[in-house]
DNA sequence: TCATTAATTCGCC
DNA sequence: GGCGAATTAATGA
């Protein structure tokens, strides 16, 4: 979200993280600012009993976890590659000087948060209260909505169903039986194993 | 071709 | 809708 050249001013370094390397851990302290170079990130958090809940996934071009350096606070999420990804890493007080020096920059960068509090809201109250159907639904007209081409079928969903159900807190299972279900309805098509939305 | 990982199925609660 | 286990398909050394 911000331009490589003015990170790198400011002192970002790129950093290389392998598929499944944590980058940071829920109760660290933030110290850093991250833009994907490449790659792909979850944050996410593990109940007691083992299961994972991902809050969010990022790729190429994004910045996660930034709302962390506005406040005084650990961590509350992991944040983990998902793919060998190459990552800016710029220090806090880098960021915190380049968002007060430039007005452009503080305004991507609200823009970036809003987004992500809109995620949140439609998110929140979707899986608290509906069915299996609606919550699959939302989230991939949320992960369409990126896309250009709004024709039906046109876009390929490019996670997993073990993803998919992290992502709305359901097992695989259900995830399987409910995109199955959606594809009867005609709502999606199913390729190779891969969805289409 | 073997190994790994994801997808799918099944039976049961 | 979750759970555990078993089967099958896709992918990549």
């Amino acid at each position: 979200m911000i331009i490589e050249d003015l990170l790198i001013a400011f002192g970002a370094e790129i950093q290389h993280y392998k598929a499944g390397e944590i980058i940071f851990r829920e109760e660290d302290l933030p110290v850093y600012y991250y833009q994907i170079e490449k790659g792909k990130v979850k944050l996410n958090n593990y109940t007691e009993d083992g299961k994972e809940f991902i809050q969010n996934i990022f790729s190429d071009g994004h910045s996660f976890g930034e709302s962390l350096l506005f406040v005084d606070r650990q961590y509350p999420m992991n944040a983990v590659a998902i793919e060998d990804s190459s990552i800016f890493r710029m220090s806090k007080s880098g960021f915190l000087n380049l968002v007060q020096t430039n007005p452009e920059i503080s305004l991507n960068v609200y823009q970036c948060l809003a987004e992500r509090m809109y995620y949140k809201y439609i998110m929140f109250y979707n899986l608290s209260f509906q069915n299996p159907v609606s919550k699959l639904k939302l989230l991939l007209d949320y992960l369409k909505s990126y896309h250009d081409d709004k024709a039906p079928y046109s876009f390929q969903i490019p996670l997993t169903r073990q993803q998919l159900a992290s992502l709305v807190g359901l097992r695989v299972e259900t995830v399987i039986r409910t995109i199955k279900q959606m594809e009867k309805d005609k709502m999606l098509k199913i390729e190779k194993r891969k969805i289409y939305y």
